[in-house]
DNA sequence: GTGAAAGCGCTAACAT
DNA sequence: ATGTTAGCGCTTTCAC
């Protein structure tokens, strides 16, 4: 006589008390005639007729499974309300279904609304997003990213400025295979993530003074670390080129992408001899600063001095005046650069560099030149 | 002859390929001659000489463990840099070190410092943190929590004004036997979480501006559904009569906590047949906008008319004038909510309701009466 | 105070 | 195209 194959398969008691009397799969119901609180791949296995592995199949879209198969198998678990269980996938799995953001400055605007779209990007692929505060001058970053990458399991990370240009780090992190997506990198070379022309956006913002009769423009740079900081001041060097303007470097400033940097400045510019009669700051911190900085001396913008700044956060429209900024789609950017990291991931297709547009946001800190 | 038990307990060789050629542990190297990405608790009890269970009860905190042993597998973890799958905790274990925050505005600068504060709260103890949008007024929202606290298998949850107030979510949250912990409940029954004492707050700010000389002072009142509008306007009201000024119900009008709320709130207030003197805005996103309503209109702040807010958000030191306003130690909030909510959650005493403190923040916005 | 064995719910490797 | 089996790394139960 055969050993007792049907014994075998039969579930055993679960070790744990379910914990809640709510909604409850058929399958196990007519098993156990106990109530539980999840479903499992085992219900959705036993009802639609097939293995648990066909279940698997179906859920993370792989091949050989009929259609008609597929058809039911996808019935069932909507039927059932069926989950995976998150930790289950991760240990059993090769994935973490987990990536990193790796940031330095934690609560910029600009961060956040990056981080609301890389979100974006993985929750609709079913991936977990994780926050890493990461110092980027600190000297171990390397085994500090190393580390976290190896203890967490992460199936990849997006780079955020200036991190995104440590070539140290991304030299390790693709000797260690992970994938990695940039915002913003200084270089673009064989890169995947996103990128703006933030060059040509500053050479029309120029344009845009120049028309107003500005002919003494002054420029606050932004963190030298900070790739942006290279292209707008190149972008605020080519304007003046094609605007017919010579560049005075008494009106070039250094800055750090903060108010007060950018308050600090401007009371630098102020005091010169021959003060300039519009300010390009290098974000739209640094040109509240400004702001700041030309009211307390009692002028007026755009009156006396025009400003205007870039990135078009929410502060550009909660100032007065109103904030002239380039405006770009910074949460579109983040998930664009989660996009093509989760396509790196899951080996469909080749992540690639992708260059979204940007657009000038003329509001009420610009005036003609008086 | 007994059978091989040596045999029994001989690891079988690995599944899958290990990915990472990197640290290794000694006692893993001892048993297979394999390099591996990764320490498992089986190779802390062998360089321990103790079982996996007891190094679980360590890493734990559980009782029955002597203090020698304690300390010897913690300096065995500390040598071999172990830390624990988290996956497979949560697959084996009871919890999910999982708690999530229930929010309803996702992008105000105040839940964004809120955040960071429970996440300081939750990484200290290594559990982690779940961002849950939720429309507050959705007629489903019972529901919808209830899907996500069963998906995930949330330990806990953090809840903010003004989903905190929804008896009904409570009420099957303690169904469910999902600890809850508030922020800035409308009712202090029961409850665990955080408070400040706004209405107090409103009134020394009131006082400050009836000793700068102001008689008719408006307020702009915040969004009905939280609890905080309420306080603002007790604070205001009982502030006025402590000044033995009388409340004129034409200064008192609606807004919303958002900018524009605060811009139309003022222009309305400034086309009054007598304008008030001093406008007390219920935040500091409308005391932003009364500022530029005010502006906009030629006049001057705070010359012409005085602006206050609440909560001491970043824009309040980066408009021009910066703004007087109460500043509640908002991820300081966050962290005490986190921090009684784990108390509830391991067991290790009740959660309480705390309450912080607030401090006036003097700035250029406020001056005397003209 | 300590340990052995049995799973948690899923997927990888290898059948068929 | 589909199923079977053996774990992933940890905690639980229960025996000692």
């Amino acid at each position: 006589m055969a050993p007792q194959r049907d014994d075998a398969r039969k579930p055993v008691a679960p070790r744990h008390a379910r914990p809640a009397p709510l909604a409850e799969s058929p399958a196990v119901q007519r098993r156990t005639g106990r109530p539980m609180g999840r479903v499992r791949i085992e219900d959705v296995a036993a009802e639609a007729g097939v293995s648990m592995k066909t279940v698997s199949r179906v859920l993370n879209d792989e091949p050989n499974v009929s259609d008609a198969t597929r058809e039911r198998v996808r019935a069932v678990v909507e039927r059932l309300q069926y989950r995976p269980h998150p930790s289950a996938r991760v240990l059993a799995g090769r994935r973490s279904y987990l990536v990193a953001m790796l940031y330095d400055n934690p609560s910029s605007n600009y961060l956040m609304e990056v981080e609301l779209g890389v979100l974006d990007a993985c929750q609709a692929q079913h991936y977990n997003l994780m926050l890493a505060p990461v110092t980027y001058d600190a000297k171990d970053i390397v085994s500090k990213v190393e580390a976290l990458v190896l203890q967490s399991r992460l199936d990849g990370v997006v780079l955020t400025p200036p991190i995104t240009d440590d070539a140290a780090l991304l030299a390790r992190l693709d000797e260690l295979g992970i994938p990695w997506s940039s915002i913003s990198p200084r270089e673009a070379n064989r890169r995947v993530g996103v990128v703006v022309d933030e060059c040509s956006a500053v050479v029309e913002m120029i344009a845009h003074l120049a028309g107003l009769g500005h002919r003494r423009i002054a420029h606050i740079k932004g963190h030298p670390a900070h790739g942006a900081s290279e292209w707008r001041l190149a972008g605020y060097l080519d304007g003046l080129a094609r605007a017919g303007i010579e560049c005075d470097p008494a009106l070039v400033v250094d800055g750090g992408f903060s108010y007060d940097s950018g308050f600090e400045a401007t009371n630098r510019l102020l005091e010169l001899p021959d003060p300039p009669t519009a300010i390009f700051a290098a974000n739209d911190d640094m040109a509240a600063g400004a702001i700041g900085a030309i009211c307390e001396r009692g002028l007026s913008v755009p009156r006396h001095v025009s400003v205007c700044g870039f990135d078009d956060t929410p502060i550009a429209r909660h100032i007065y005046p109103s904030l002239t900024t380039v405006r770009q789609p910074t949460r579109e950017m983040g998930r664009l650069a989660g996009l093509e990291l989760l396509k790196e991931i899951r080996g469909q297709g080749q992540g690639g560099l992708v260059t979204v547009p940007y657009t000038l946001q003329l509001r009420r800190s610009t005036g003609p030149r008086p």
